[in-house]
DNA sequence: GCGTCCAGGTCTACC
DNA sequence: GGTAGACCTGGACGC
């Protein structure tokens, strides 16, 4: 399967976004981005995705691709990769400003996402609280566990019904998710007896209420639920964690710490985009080092 | 080897 | 509306 993509498209800087590529179903192997999408039928398929010159092009690892599983495959990587969404105005934005002129050169700025939305907020709910590793722990432990099986024993991201399926003692004891158990398996069963539909996230209808509806999500607290808006396409809030904040202090306060009022007011200037700004800017040299078009900070 | 601290925070109870 | 304390887990660190 081929599928083109915007003139300000960039594979690479979209795949290494941030850390999403590392956690299953998703991984990658070289310059290609490998994925285990669920097709209809509820089986799983690997696909791989790799830039080319007419665009992109998927690789599915099943013998027989009818034209209902394309259909699915390439508006799931379009959901993964953003292609809807339009950065014309980021990149011009970028532009503007000295600092993060990079960042239209590498036609950078689109953030890696799941397919469903589900899948975002459980995967946000697993980074809370805990290091890096535990986060691949856990989530390679529910798709290990509990995601569907296909065929070359790819396995894919489980839905709201598996997990709802499954106890709290199972995500403790097996998933280890400690504590937020509890908040995954009630967002699971509320998606699952369609009591809430996180899909109707991505609808305008909750532009005004997006944060709130987030919030009111058990588990999902106030970085939580900014990052998500993040990847929902919402820019405006920085999502502040010990991460992004260690990484500000050591670039412009020579590792001093400063309040989070201060992070916020030095990019106040950048309205809607300093979210994106500020990630952008966080995470370059960790992007650099992947790609080596991205210039480092000096 | 063992204890402590903290990590890509959040919830609840209480003031 | 602001704050203290509890919370799973595992890796890093000091001793």
């Amino acid at each position: 399967v081929y599928l083109p993509v915007p003139d300000d498209f960039g594979f690479l800087p979209t795949v290494y976004s941030h850390g999403w590529y590392a956690l299953p179903p998703f991984a990658v192997t070289g310059h290609q981005l490998q994925r285990v999408l669920v097709l209809p039928g509820n089986r799983a398929v690997r696909c791989t995705i790799s830039a080319h010159r007419n665009g992109l092009r998927i690789v599915a690892g099943i013998r027989d691709v009818t034209a209902s599983d394309r259909r699915s495959i390439t508006t799931q990587v379009r959901q993964c990769l953003r292609l809807d969404e339009d950065f014309t105005t980021f990149h011009s934005e970028a532009r503007r400003h000295r600092r993060f002129r990079w960042i239209a050169g590498a036609k950078a700025g689109r953030l890696l996402r799941s397919p469903t939305v589900f899948e975002d907020i459980v995967k946000t709910i697993c980074t809370t609280n805990c290091t890096w590793s535990l986060t691949t722990l856990m989530v390679r432990n529910l798709v290990g566990l509990l995601g569907p099986r296909g065929g070359d024993g790819a396995t894919g991201f489980p839905n709201a019904e598996a997990i709802a399926g499954s106890s709290e003692r199972f995500l403790r004891s097996e998933v280890k998710a400690g504590y937020r158990s509890p908040y995954i398996l009630e967002f699971a069963e509320r998606v699952a007896s369609r009591k809430l539909d996180p899909e109707s996230l991505r609808s305008p209808d909750f532009a005004e209420s997006l944060y709130e509806s987030l919030r009111s999500i058990k588990g999902m607290g106030p970085y939580a639920s900014e990052s998500m808006l993040r990847l929902l396409g919402r820019y405006e809030h920085l999502a502040l964690d010990s991460w992004v904040r260690s990484r500000y202090y050591s670039l412009h306060h020579a590792g001093r710490k400063v309040r989070d009022a201060t992070i916020e007011r030095s990019y106040a200037p950048f309205g809607e985009w300093k979210g994106l700004f500020f990630w952008l800017e966080m995470t370059r040299d960790a992007l650099g080092k992947k790609i080596r078009i991205i210039p480092q900070t000096s």
